[in-house]
RNA sequence: GGGCGAUUAACUCAGCGGGAGAGUGCUACCUUCACACGGUAGAAGUCACAAGUUCAAAUCUUGUAUCGCCCA
């Protein structure tokens, strides 16, 4: 190639990446398939499936940008390596979000449309949103194999799903049980814990009085009980006071009392507490008496007679210290019904939708809100409201409809997570098959003993903790979207259990593999395996012969006959679908065909999961998985049951380690979110930066403690205006913002002053998109390889020929030097899952030494004659150019994980410039047609030679000092100097070795090396450790002697901090004597230096020469 | 209330027992032929606070404050 077919003058990332994307597309870069490689070689990642529910955020792109990024650097390292995309069907997420588009649009409710009309269009969101993600994240260089991808509701997955849920009901871990739930209102299912939004608003408490009944003399006639939800107490069915009042105010005021001590506010808390004890305490006695005695209250309204109880749960040093408690809508009075079942009762007022049922009595029919204010009105009437006080209370939000949570008690699957009686087989039947005490424990101890790691180690603890608690895991939601429960049920007479249910017998073996039958006594909870098929057993039924049971069959396959046959046999299927974590948690091993690779269903022109060509099949040779790569908060949430379902499935875990990556947060802190309005789009940031940019900058910022800063800037659409969203003032709403007004009001210049909106859900105003300018560091070094790479590409010599070790000039020997240690320190960074350390690793070398230093130092070579060269030796251009051309080669790759597009292009175009480019015996540089494909490079120990980065940096200690008396002076780049070292006579000749360096790089004329030199009249001084540098013709003498015995004088005060610190017997006598050694060494060198200062100084005093 | 993490230059972050670092921003000079998204040089920090351990503490221990996250 010539000169003129060079790199175009500035990098472009819009004109480079589709071109590099389409290559790899091409060339199914990322395509992988089970081969020769053995276990220790292959290398793969599960993508956490991004759900549907909308596109790809900024968390999505660290996470995806860390995966890629292991992925690439494994895939260079020779591994089989394998990412798995895909993505989830997010049940209620999606669910939600397309009922109220439909709600919005058309004005439709998923009850106007059915369940197989809704399902029909939250499929074809899914298709929507699904490509949009796809195309996401090809854009951000992920590098997937696209022929594998899956989604948690295809055929493969729903096959696996329906295989794991027959496993663990057949194994007796799954069951249907009353449990107080999350109800959301609107979309009638139950949501979990990490599905609310808690917010603390306004509210009161209202003080109610319950009648006592039949009150004896000196008894109270009313009981108060304080409540922020006064429409409960329709379903109260007791009153509780403590056990012991007296003792737990004691307590109390003992705790407060140590913390009046330091703190003046609890003084005051202590003095009502005694107060309150004094005056309350009596009345909580006779109350726990009553209790004791079996006394009951009357609930005002439905006239219901309730008992009053003891339980600990009421707290005297509260409101009125009694408690009312509705059990079936609040999950502290649940637990108080679980301790005293045999007195109290639990009753329901609530309907699926929020209004309230039959057990209302005279309120049935109303909606919560409308009965809270009902009561309140007609309890007032009766004068039982004591009174009403202002209180601050925190409600439960749905995230995904906005309304309240109620607390509802329903019937739900569960899955037992707990230990077993006997255990629970783990991989059963395959050959890692073991028996653990349970699930949960399973998952703990892979954790525990190490079989997977968890990157950084702190997380683990996140696990453990969580896990420990052993929490039976809810898994059915009142949703249609999702893998739908494949129960089928009916109740019947115990004995009819044989009659009704014989039809099950008459089936084939092969549906009777598929079938499993169990009767369960609803009261207790007992149950009994009657089995499948021919192997239905009643001996052991539940309960009394005119007991009711529960019979619950559960299909592995959604065989016609069968279904058939239960419905006509009266049985229905649960309406329920699971969550949508269970489909998530068999990821690592559904994807990859389970339970049957061989015959997993895959879609039309995908890559088989079976076996090829004698090769092992997909799950074989993939499982168990590397890494999972994830944020923190789904820990617990995806990371434990993932491992316990491969655990329970295959007997093994699904990843060895688990890298925890930061979050993203925004300039004020604040976790960025689309809702918040502080989110960014990476498309966005890719738009106007570039994807490489983009990735280099987050892979800088992951170092394993700090989470992820983007101040976030929102360009103005009106005049295009950057505005720093943390120092910009609001508009009209808390989403808006004026451009360019300061915080103070005042007004930034070249602003418009307009308002816009960030999140783009205000009708009137137009929408900002967001930025964050911390990507320019990204770009900046993307257009610093590519000018770098462009300036070697004009310079490379096609035919230079290889040179032998003697023709390395010392540049040459130093930038290899270091770039062996370069190669180190970045595998170490990357095995420690510390980007930022290795990329740190790999810029120093590429800016810090190769363009600084390098570039600069063969410049002279490159363009000159071979009896022009600046380094003296047999070196020349074309052994700069092989040198060149071996550290673009390394470069390319090392930093190909983090920047793939401007790697791979600049590959393509070196393989043109310089087709060889490995340096004979001295180093290998195999060619690769793509640079994805190509050999990671190893650290070359005999490059290595700290001697030459020794003699190289002291090099550059005299060029620095001679550009800083340079720029001291002001003098212009162009003007030559004349410059004298006098260095000790010992090292003289090292000085001499690197010359032609120095008038290269510091821009000297003539330098003179001279040990017995005198100062030149008019020339600047300075040291070099214990060598002399003289700059010629710059300064008057009484300058130069002002300043030298500034220098004198600092460089006194700093022997005197060192011999201190050597005449301290316990340092010289108890620190290592490396450390002692090296302030021996420095003070050494002090005092060589002021010995020269010294001598400069009196050669300016005596005019003599030295 | 319990747990985890953070607090280092104006900003964003490294360093985690032995001379305070980087990038951005700032100042001065430089459009020299790869690069002004650049180069050279420079200014800039009681390493949150307090006590302790140590010959030696940004670094280890304890406590305090502030912020963030997770769990109840």
């Amino acid at each position: 190639m010539t000169e003129d077919s060079a790199l175009p003058k500035t990098y472009s990332p819009a004109e480079i990446e589709p071109e590099i994307n389409t290559l790899w597309l091409e060339q199914r870069a990322f395509h992988a398939e089970p081969d020769g490689r053995g276990p220790g070689e292959r290398y793969v990642i599960m993508m956490p499936l991004p759900n549907v529910t909308g596109a790809l955020h900024m968390g999505h792109a660290i996470d995806n940008g860390m995966q890629d990024l292991l992925v690439r650097w494994h895939r260079m390292r020779g591994r089989n390596a394998l990412w798995m995309p895909g993505t989830d069907h997010a049940g209620i997420g999606t669910q939600a979000v397309v009922e109220k588009r439909l709600k919005e649009l058309e004005g439709v409710t998923r009850h106007d449309l059915g369940r197989e009309g809704l399902v029909e269009r939250i499929w074809r969101w899914k298709d929507q949103y699904q490509a949009r993600i796809i195309a996401q994240q090809q854009r951000m260089g992920c590098s997937c194999d696209w022929d594998r991808q899956r989604f948690t509701m295809d055929a493969v997955c729903a096959r696996a799903v329906r295989r794991a849920f027959f496993k663990m009901f057949s194994d007796g871990l799954i069951f249907r049980g009353l449990r107080l739930v999350n109800w959301d209102v609107f979309l009638r299912t139950t949501i979990s814990d990490d599905e609310i939004e808690y917010e603390t608003v306004a509210g009161f408490f209202w003080h109610l009085r319950y009648p006592v009944i039949d009150p004896r003399s000196g008894e109270p006639e009313y009981v108060t009980v304080a409540t922020t939800r006064p429409e409960t107490m329709l379903g109260d069915t007791a009153v509780a006071v403590h056990p012991d009042p007296e003792h737990a105010l004691d307590e109390k005021i003992a705790e407060t009392r140590a913390a009046a001590a330091s703190d003046p506010a609890k003084a005051k808390e202590l003095e009502a507490l005694t107060e309150r004890k004094r005056e309350l305490l009596p009345l909580l006695l006779q109350l726990r008496d009553m209790a004791r005695d079996g006394r009951e209250v009357r609930l005002p309204l439905l006239d219901r007679p309730i008992p009053l109880i003891a339980d600990v749960w009421a707290k005297p040093e509260l409101g009125s210290g009694c408690v009312k408690i509705t059990p079936a809508h609040d999950h502290n009075d649940y637990e108080v019904w679980n301790r005293h079942r045999e007195r109290i009762g639990i009753v329901n007022i609530l309907n699926p939708d929020g209004t309230l049922n039959e057990a209302a009595g005279p309120y049935r029919g109303l909606e919560r809100f409308q009965a809270r204010e009902r009561i309140v009105e007609n309890l007032k009437e009766l004068g039982l409201v004591e009174k009403i006080e202002e209180h601050e209370i925190e409600i439960g939000h749905s995230d995904r409809s906005k309304t309240p949570v109620e607390p509802y008690l329903s019937y739900q699957w569960f899955v037992k997570m707990g230990d077993r009686p006997g255990g629970v087989i783990m991989g059963r039947g395959t050959k890692k098959e073991f028996t653990a005490p349970g699930l949960v424990q399973a998952a703990m101890d892979a954790v525990t003993d190490g079989r997977v790691s968890v990157h950084p180690s702190r997380y683990a603890k996140t696990y453990l903790d969580w896990l420990a608690e052993k929490r039976d895991w809810p898994i059915s939601r009142q949703l249609w979207w999702g893998h739908r429960i494949p129960i089928w049920s009916r109740e019947m007479k115990k004995a009819d259990v044989t009659r009704e249910i014989g039809f099950l017998k008459s089936i084939g073996p092969e549906q009777a593999g598929g079938l499993m039958v169990k009767a369960v006594l609803p009261e207790t909870g007992e149950s009994f395996f009657i089995g499948g098929g021919d192997t239905l057993d009643h001996r052991h039924l539940p309960g009394k012969n005119d007991s009711t049971l529960r019979v619950e069959a559960c299909l592995l396959e959604d065989d016609a006959e069968l279904t058939d046959a239960l419905a006509e046999a009266g049985f229905e299927q649960d309406p329920d679908v699971l969550d949508t974590w269970f489909s998530s948690a068999l990821w690592p091993f559904s994807t990859l065909g389970w339970p049957d690779p061989e015959t997993a269903p895959v879609d039309a022109g995908q890559a088989t999961l079976g076996s090829v060509d004698g090769k092992p099949n997909c799950l074989d040779y993939y499982y168990p998985g590397s890494c999972l790569v994830t944020a923190r908060d789904i820990i617990t949430l995806w990371v434990a049951r993932m491992v316990l379902a491969g655990l329970y499935c295959l007997g093994d875990v699904p990843f060895r380690d688990v890298f925890i990556h930061a979050t993203i947060l925004d300039g004020k802190g604040v976790r960025m979110s689309k809702s918040k309005g502080n989110g960014i789009d990476p498309v966005d940031i890719v738009d106007a930066y570039g994807t490489d940019a983009m990735r280099y900058v987050l892979a800088d910022m992951q170092t394993g403690t700090q989470d992820i800063r983007l101040p976030v800037t929102a360009v103005c659409p009106s005049c295009g205006f950057h505005n720093d969203l943390g120092s910009t003032a609001h508009g009209s709403t808390i989403f808006s913002y004026v451009c360019g007004k300061n915080l103070d009001g005042s007004k930034k210049q070249g602003s418009c002053g307009k308002e816009f909106d960030v999140l783009g859900t205000l009708p009137d105003l137009p929408q900002a998109k967001l930025l964050s300018e911390r990507f320019e560091t990204g770009r900046a070094f993307c257009t610093k390889l590519w000018n770098s790479a462009r300036f070697a590409f004009m310079n490379l010599r096609k035919d230079a020929a290889v040179p032998s070790p003697e023709d390395l000039a010392i540049e040459d020997r130093w930038i290899l030097s270091v770039l062996s240690r370069t190669i180190r320190e970045a595998d170490a960074g990357l095995a420690d899952y510390n980007p930022n350390r290795a990329l740190g690793a790999l810029r120093d070398f590429f800016w810090g030494s190769l363009c600084d230093w390098y570039l600069e130092a063969i410049k002279p070579r490159l363009g000159g004659k071979t009896g022009d060269m600046a380094s003296g030796g047999t070196a020349s251009a074309e052994t700069a150019s092989r040198v060149l051309a071996y550290c673009l080669d390394r470069i390319f790759r090392l930093f190909h994980p983090f920047v793939p597009f401007i790697t791979e292009y600049l590959w393509q175009r070196l393989r043109g410039y310089a087709p060889e480019r490995g340096l004979a015996e001295l180093a290998q540089a195999p060619d690769s047609e793509l640079l994805i494909r190509a050999a990671w490079p190893e650290p070359e120990n005999g490059l290595e030679n700290p001697e030459i980065e020794a003699l190289f940096a002291e090099a550059q200690a005299v060029i620095r000092l001679v550009r800083e008396v340079r720029a001291g002076r002001g003098l212009p780049p162009k003007q030559s100097l004349t410059v004298t070292l006098k260095p000790p006579a010992a090292v003289v000749e090292r000085f001499r070795q690197t010359t032609g360096l120095v008038i290269a790089l510091a821009g000297i004329e003539k330098l003179v090396i001279d040990t017995a030199a005198s100062r030149p009249s008019g020339s600047v001084t300075t040291l070099a450790g214990d060598t002399v540098i003289f700059v010629h013709d710059l300064i008057d003498d009484e300058k130069e002697k002002t300043r030298l015995l500034a220098e004198l004088k600092k460089i006194e005060s700093n022997i005197a901090s060192a011999e201190k610190k050597l005449a301290n017997e316990d340092f010289s006598s108890r620190a290592p004597k490396e450390i002692v050694d090296g302030r021996k060494k420095r003070l050494a060198d002090l005092v060589s230096q002021r010995r020269a200062l010294q001598v400069n100084l009196r050669a300016l005093s005596s005019d003599q020469p030295q």
